[in-house]
DNA sequence: ATTACTGCAAAGACTTTGCAAATAG
DNA sequence: CTATTTGCAAAGTCTTTGCAGTAAT
């Protein structure tokens, strides 16, 4: 099924309405195909919408995901990010506290987890954009050389 | 270990300076012992230390996550959320993407992915604040009455 | 004595909102 | 035709920054 189909369905399922801008946001979030903020998505967006606007996106990019077409995460203050819900194909991140790089794991890691956290919590984890935290390897080798910043 | 204690401890670690206010707002953040936001450490500090100013407690904060005593995490655009950095004690956030509310649940249960992606990806994932995404029990009962808003 | 920290206010970044015109269904 | 959405600008919230005085080491 295409980008611009699934866009229709999921959008008209909920009431809302398929409009040129959300279908561009939406292809730009899907070729992206990565956690790209609203900025980005204006920038790229706006190339082939030139009148488009910044809180078109954000608005867009909301009902989008109510439409659950896409997934927010949230990496630090004012670092909101955006990706195509891929339920078929979903990823997790890894984001190191140190250096703050974000690296993508296969969440079929967390089955296990969510399975367990279904039956003690009746509790239905989203494994499209688990987010971990933590240190990268390198971080990790920095911080056994220089166990306090000296 | 006393809470002041580990403070001074760790502080100093890093060249860093144990103040009245750091001092504060670490007890606040641990007495509340749960997610708070910048805003509610400073209600609850400002108490205790009158003329303690926001912009103090959010560098404060964030000298006390270098220090390691405190971890942040993020539920939302512009909802940071603080909490004591339980080594001993960590535990794990659900978060509902529906309703916003949060519970609390054992990291234990995600030992097994932790240990996965540090083989997988040397990446030593910090199960202190680990952050789930997804439905409760509540929504997923409520979506699943009304499968398309109506 | 040094150097980091605080209070204060203002700036900064990201996101949301109100309204009239435009548009999808 | 009717209700939703857009563009625009302004406001709102959360967070960070510059500075001079204060305090910890």
């Amino acid at each position: 099924m295409s980008c611009g189909e699934r866009l229709a369905r999921e959008l008209k399922r909920r009431g809302q309405r398929v409009t040129p801008q959300r279908a561009v946001i939406l292809e730009t979030v899907a070729h992206m195909q990565r956690h790209v903020s609203a900025q980005e998505v204006f920038e790229q967006a706006r190339l082939r919408l030139p009148g488009l606007h910044l809180a078109t996106v954000y608005r867009a990019l909301d009902g989008l995901q109510q439409a659950g077409l896409v997934d927010p995460f949230h990496a630090g203050p004012g670092q909101a990010r955006f990706a195509l819900s891929h339920e078929d194909h979903p990823h997790g991140h890894l984001i190191c506290q140190r250096c703050g790089r974000t690296e993508d794991f296969d969440p079929g890691m967390a089955q296990g987890l969510a399975e367990e956290v279904a039956e003690r919590h009746g509790y239905q984890v989203s494994l499209s954009h688990l987010t971990l935290r933590g240190l990268c390897s390198e971080c990790r080798a920095v911080l056994k050389s220089t166990p306090a910043g000296g």
